[in-house]
RNA sequence: GUGACUGUAGCUCAGUUGGUUAGAGCACGUGGUUGUGGUCCACGGGGUCGGGGGUUCGAGUCCCCUCAGUCACCCCA
């Protein structure tokens, strides 16, 4: 092939279109019955922007140009810094808690692989102003809205979550100092691709002893269902310093989500901006990489000179769970867009009126459709209105002379004669509303 | 960006130790013409065997490079 697309990205013929659609749509309905108003930016920034929270290492990972002016530019990689420049510029004009939502596609200069590409669909759902844990719980609650919308259900996924202050606690104990912290949480993250000789090497430095790093390590695998915070506390012999966590559970509760969740302090997300809850939502025998991930940064409005202004959210990138979705077999078969009628002239004088009668069906809001093929046989008209699923088909014969038609039921195959200006509020009144 | 494996029609794949005009199923198109439906029958379009170079009398089959996909690393905002 001599024109080649470019590497990661993809092409969306109608068939990939309509699925990519059918979950924007679903991440959207969703988003709003959340209480989320929807948002976006400029696909591409000023490359700053991006250095703000990244650091200077981001820029090998992005797709970046310089326009005429010299200034440089990015293709967006995520939609976080727009977020976060548009709340620093009107913060003391949004109204508290401020909840949005978006579906940017963004890029990514990264190296492709199964559910990772170079151009994603990201939703992304924060909300600011409000540092409660009931926040913390309704931005996973919206996660597993969605879930339970596409027919997943707590077999499926794991939401597995920690939080950097219990973590730093732990740490803590242990006898990491606070300006060791951020690497300790390094090391955390990176834990499960090292040999135990290298990891108590690595923890060495944080002021951790080798009894301290075993325990450590061990403390950092343990996995506690929502609920069993008194396991952990048992285990980690800390009683006093996990309310945060301990608010977060009775949350979870309450919002009637804990089934789906477990405390597993291995999360770290990498982030340095992660303030509190942090969770990942992995697909539950974990082969997957995260389907989406998220957590508490109260200081990133700060840092991109905004007011002080708690804020928590997630992503959930378009690849990874379409994965997940065709694997459950969760990808509904049918997604093109039904016809509501298909026309079927019997005659070449029928077919001459076929384009009036169009054209007032389409103007009433229907679907309408008709064949291209000069064929007159019935049966390979209805075989065509048949396979594109159209609701009914309407046949112009004879009746024409009195401007009647048959109008034909492909569900039930009932057919009956009616006044070619009734068909719309027929058709209308007949269709059941499905999605 | 580094390494490993893979690459035949839109999709799923055949293609014998290198040997003549590269095949099947599905999908797609036309026809089976006065007729009511995803069936059936016939015919047809579509591949420079990812691309380029090399070895050879001859390469889809062997070698090199390149591109893309998959996996691992990096990273995962």
């Amino acid at each position: 092939m001599k024109l080649q697309k470019p590497k990661g990205t993809r092409d969306f013929y109608p068939e990939d279109m309509a699925w990519r659609q059918h979950l924007c749509d679903a991440w959207r309905k969703v988003s709003i019955r959340n209480g989320f108003e929807q948002v976006d930016g400029p696909i591409f920034e000023r490359l700053d922007l991006y250095k703000v929270k990244s650091g200077e290492g981001i820029v090998s990972e992005l797709f970046h140009f310089n326009d005429r002016g010299g200034r440089g530019l990015a293709l967006r990689p995520e939609f976080t810094p727009t977020l976060a420049r548009m709340v620093a510029d009107r913060a003391s004009s949004l109204p508290r808690p401020t909840k949005w939502f978006c579906i940017p596609n963004c890029c990514r200069a990264e190296n492709p692989q199964r559910g990772r590409l170079r151009e994603f669909w990201q939703w992304n759902i924060d909300m600011l102003g409000i540092d409660s844990p009931v926040a913390d719980a309704e931005a996973i609650f919206t996660a597993v809205d969605f879930f339970r919308e596409m027919g997943l259900n707590s077999s499926h996924l794991r939401i597995k979550i920690s939080h950097r202050q219990t973590v730093r606690h732990i740490l803590s104990k242990l006898g990491v100092g606070d300006d060791r912290m951020l690497a300790a949480f390094e090391l955390l993250d990176r834990r499960d691709k090292m040999e135990p000789e290298e990891f108590a090497e690595a923890a060495a430095p944080l002021g951790l002893d080798a009894a301290s790093a075993g325990r450590f390590d061990e403390v950092c695998r343990m996995k506690y269902a929502a609920g069993r915070l008194d396991a952990m506390r048992e285990a980690l012999s800390i009683h006093e310093q996990i309310e945060d966590l301990a608010a977060l559970d009775e949350q979870l509760h309450a919002f009637g989500i804990a089934d789906w969740c477990e405390y597993d302090l291995g999360v770290v997300r990498g982030l340095a901006y992660y303030t509190g809850t942090v969770f990942e939502v992995h697909e539950a025998t974990g082969a997957m990489r995260a389907v989406a991930g998220g957590g508490r940064y109260d200081n990133l409005i700060e840092l991109f000179d905004g007011p002080s202004m708690p804020a928590v959210g997630f992503g959930m990138g378009d690849v990874v769970i379409s994965l997940v979705l065709f694997d459950k077999g969760l990808i509904p078969e049918h997604l093109a867009a039904r016809p509501d009628v298909f026309i079927v002239p019997v005659s070449d004088a029928a077919a001459a009126r076929l384009p009036g009668v169009l054209a007032d069906l389409r103007s009433r809001g229907l679907h309408t459709r008709f064949s291209y093929r000069s064929t007159r046989n019935l049966g390979k008209l209805l075989k065509e209105a048949s396979s594109l699923r159209a609701r009914y088909a309407l046949i112009l014969d004879d009746r024409l002379a009195e401007a009647r038609a048959h109008l034909k039921d492909m569900e039930s195959g009932e057919q009956e004669e009616v006044m070619l200006t009734e068909v719309a509020t027929r058709v209308n009144s007949h269709t059941v509303v499905e999605s």
